[in-house]
DNA sequence: AAGGGTTTGTGCTCACAATTACAAACTTCG
DNA sequence: CGAAGTTTGTAATTGTGAGCACAAACCCTT
């Protein structure tokens, strides 16, 4: 069977908002409590869970730390995923110095750069290597993910070296429409794009003179 | 007549390709082209722009410079947008520090803290004010769209502060599911959830062993 | 143990988006 | 100018995902 994308992508949500339940003491949640935690309607999130088994039990609920446990698995969450990042100028050091990734079992394990002053340097204990080495680094080590954080000009080589390695997964934070062969799993981070759209509906109406600063 | 919310999500993918095809020093594109290179059917760019208008010319195309002008008008991108940023840790200064906003009409003009230690700090020309003056700031010199980057248990608090301020866009950087209401639009630019459900497609098939760094 | 109250899992329906397909309009070339 | 070749815009079709609604299963109280 055939699951939609989509509700793969709604299944990380599902776990966060469990791993807070789950901080909060809760033993038991309903389809119903999840669904207006997440602004998601209860019958949806049943529907996505029954693609995978039947987790929950009538009259009570879903085992939070149980049902946690089948979407760390189903998702793959139940182990670490080794990261290789290239591009180290601005963006990359932030995505170096970002700590949200490994808590979740994300680590960057490699950085490169094709800059001459900047190979060979350390961030965050990391060496940044050459990126013309990526390959004979990467056949020795091979990573799940590549970011890459280099400019929209040198986006899709980057993209075609990483593949060539073997890399099936790629973050993408340049701003280009990339190409992957089929099997390679490609998800863009753009924070420009959801702005742009954004501004269609912003646009209409005007912005709204603050009446005051009550309360 | 109400146009699809994920119609609005592409033209910023169109307006993008159109720019590299100005660049270039493109008159004319058809469809065809334009979605070779963004990995979209030529009909479904056709059928999206149809919404708006009838832009293009049969047996010829559309007119990269016109189409271009069309669209950042849809999009409301042919002004500037004021942006204020909340949370100076890490991740805000990254965001401060990104160019990839102001190129495209989108300016950074507040920041703001709630660290004492942050308060006054100057960054990239920019004194970091107490998020206890969000109202009165944004009621003297109101902003379209807020940016979101603290703690993840602060984060649903100063968007309700932005609401209230009239902010109707919303960029979201901490990982939780923030509830809006009506009229506000709000975006998630979420790394992680990325990741966690791109685990999902490689867990299946296991990392491949590098043949050769033959090439 | 029995009945009232919950909540799940799922068949069904509906809505909507993607694709197909084609007439109409334009270009180009002989 | 006419015919062959492009390309658009859209009507019609197909595909797919979201929501509804309900039977079945479970909990809890008395």
């Amino acid at each position: 069977m055939e699951i939609p994308p989509v509700v793969i992508d709604r299944l990380p949500l599902y776990t966060r908002a469990l791993s807070s339940l789950q901080t909060e003491g809760r033993d038991v949640v309903s389809s119903q409590e999840l669904g207006t935690r997440l602004g998601v309607t209860p019958a949806q999130i049943r529907k996505d869970l029954s693609y995978f088994g039947r987790f929950g039990k009538q009259g009570r609920g879903y085992n939070v730390q149980k049902l946690l446990d089948e979407l760390h698995r189903i998702l793959g969450l139940d182990r670490q995923w080794r990261m290789a990042l290239v591009g180290v100028g601005k963006l990359g050091r932030a995505i170096l110095g970002y700590e949200g990734f490994s808590p979740q079992g994300f680590r960057i394990v490699e950085a490169f750069d094709a800059s001459p002053d900047r190979i060979g340097q350390r961030i965050n204990s990391l060496i940044v290597k050459d990126t013309r080495d990526l390959e004979n680094v990467l056949s020795k080590a091979p990573v799940d993910v590549g970011i890459v954080a280099v400019p929209a000009e040198f986006a899709q080589d980057v993209i075609d070296t990483l593949v060539k390695c073997g890399v099936r997964g790629i973050l993408n934070y340049a701003p280009i429409a990339a190409h992957v062969p089929d099997g390679v799993h490609l998800k863009r981070i753009e924070p420009v794009l959801a702005l742009q759209s954004m501004t269609y509906y912003l646009k209409s109406s005007p912005r709204p003179t603050i009446t005051a600063a009550r309360g």
